[in-house]
Order: C-alpha cells, then sequence, then structure tokens
DNA sequence: GCCGATGTGCAACTGAGTTGCAAGACAAAT
DNA sequence: ATTTGTCTTGCAACTCAGTTGCACATCGGC
C-alpha cells in the first residue's frame, strides 16, 4: 500500500478540524489501508517503527470517532476494533461476520439488513448486528487443505 | 426474591450434568432472580455475604454454559453480561437494547427480529443484534423529572 | 519567529477475566 | 457410616486492553 494519497489524508483531518501532526496522519492511513477493522495492536504492527506510542494511538483514534472519520465497530474478546466511518449509515452500520473456525472477522458491506420493527415505548437510533457461523474459507474445506488458524481476523 | 423453588435448581443442575454445590444453587438462584442480563459483579452484589469467590463465579457460570443453562448475552464496556438461556432460540437471542442516557440495557424477549438474508459463500449459524436508543424511562421525560443516571443495566 | 492551545510519550495505574495449586466438598462404592 | 477418587473451591498472583497524570514537544495563528 504505497502512500494512499498523502495530501488527502491532511485534507480529512482538516476537515474535522483536527490539527495535522505525524501520528494522525500515519495512523488515518493504515485505518484506509487496511482491508477490515482493525485493533490498536495491529494498527501498531502495521506501522512498524513508524507507530506512534500505544497511548496516542488510542487517543487518536478517539478524536478520528469525535470527528466522525472513524468508529467502532466492534468489541470481541475484550477488545476493539476500529474502522474508517463510510459505509456506514446513521442508522445502521454494516453486519460483521465473525468465523466460529478460523476467528476472522469480515464486513458485509452489501447486506441489506432490514431495521429492527417499533417497540412501545423504545425510539431505537442505532442498530448493530453480529452474525456467526463459517466462512467461505472454512465452509467445506475441499479435500483435506482447510485454513492455516490465524490469530485474528 | 424469596427462595425461587430451591429443589428446582438442584433439578436444573442435574439434568445438565453438574454435581450440587452451594455456589452454583446460589449462583444460579441470582441469576433466574435476575431481571435482566448481569455480571459476574452483579451476581456477587446481589448474594451479598452468601457470595461465592470471584474465580467460582466466574467457572461456574463457564459450566452453566457449557451445560446450555446459560450463555453470555452481550459484551458492554468490556464485560460480559450473562443470563438464562431460556427464550432464546439456537439461531437467535432476543435483541438487547441499550439506553445511551441512562445506560440501562433492556431484554427485547417480545421483539421478532427477521433473520439476515443469505450472503454467497458464508453459512450464518447465529445471529445477535444489538440496539441503542433511547428507552421508556428516558425518552421525553415528563417536565424536568428524569431518571436517576445509574451506572449499568 | 513567538506563544498559547493541543498533542505526544512515558510510567504507573485500572479492572475484568484467567491460571496454578493446595485444600475442601461431592457422590459412588463399600 | 466410612472410604475413596474425582470434581470444586478459594486464594494469590498474573494478564492484558485500555486509561490517567504529568512533563515535554509540536502545531498553527499572530
Ligand atoms: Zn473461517
Ligand atoms: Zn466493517
Ligand atoms: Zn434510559
Ligand atoms: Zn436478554
Amino acid at each position: 500500500m504505497p502512500e494512499p494519497e498523502l495530501d488527502q489524508i491532511r485534507q480529512l483531518l482538516k476537515s474535522g478540524g483536527l490539527r495535522v501532526t505525524t501520528p494522525r496522519t500515519t495512523v488515518l492511513q493504515a485505518l484506509l489501508a487496511a482491508a477490515g477493522p482493525v485493533t490498536q495492536e495491529q494498527i501498531a504492527q502495521a506501522l512498524g517503527k513508524k507507530a506512534p506510542n500505544k497511548v496516542t494511538i488510542y487517543r487518536t483514534l478517539e478524536a478520528f470517532i469525535e470527528a466522525d472519520l472513524v468508529h467502532r465497530a466492534f468489541l470481541k474478546d475484550r477488545t476493539w476494533y476500529f474502522e474508517p466511518a463510510h459505509r456506514c449509515s446513521q442508522e445502521q452500520c454494516h453486519p460483521h461476520f465473525s468465523c466460529t473456525r478460523c476467528g476472522r472477522t469480515d464486513c458485509l458491506t452489501e447486506m441489506k439488513m432490514p431495521m429492527a420493527p417499533p417497540v412501545a415505548g423504545y425510539i431505537v437510533q442505532h442498530q448493530r448486528v453480529q452474525l456467526e457461523g463459517l466462512c467461505p474459507r472454512c465452509k467445506a474445506p475441499l479435500h483435506s487443505s482447510a485454513v492455516d488458524i490465524p490469530k485474528t481476523g
């Protein structure tokens, strides 16, 4: 992933009313380059030597969330996964699918999940859907060549 | 909550292939007496002086889950909420509603949430729905008498 | 370039949940 | 009722994502 539009990143930050700093540009870059939701640790790993301090990454993510650039996608094994906020409506984010075999979690950005029916007395502002089952990689593994079980998705 | 059928509790444990012990009966009692999902801490608090050791409560809950008496309802603020497994189908548990104002979480046991449409390549075995918004207690508080904001739901 | 407002790094902390192990309680067999 | 092997419990110490306080560095408007 060769520098995805470094100036656009700066632009994004400014549009969110955020000061442009090195940690913020690199963290945002990592988020945009990632295939799906990522943890603080995964961001740090992806940035390797250039990674800011752990605390800074958390505070940066917090600032991004405040500015609606990023949101918390889901909690898994007691750790948060973050992802860019595009492709999410106010009412509901796309569903996320966790494979019970390989542990990976995919964004089902295509799926149109119906909103919950109204419930007397409640005002539903946001809906979050998590699905579990077998992912394409693990479903009916041809022959014996299954999938190397990775740590995270 | 005056001893909800102590013998039935023993029966439940045995039916799950579990040994009958004091910690198990009291913890199961607390779970059944609770209005909704509860944390380890809330169980301990509800049992007060009679509460078993924290580790024992966790291991007890684990055993209950194994025996399908209890399940993990949802993760909130990095802590698990547990509830009895009745009222849950294999395919999906009832949705849970978290109020963004008072922080309470309610079981929407009545709500019939449609299952996610099939996605090419995936096998969906379980669906979990979390809703957020305003609960009846916080929605349009008449006059100024809102709700005392509690710590947890 | 200067300076107040923001952002960053470090070390120490928090708190839910886990692990290893010795001591205790259950229940099946005698 | 006593024995006996197995499963449970409690304690202390640990883990690990995330947070906090504070001194120092950086940003960007002037
Ligand atoms: Zn898989
Ligand atoms: Zn996603
Ligand atoms: Zn409320
Ligand atoms: Zn529930």
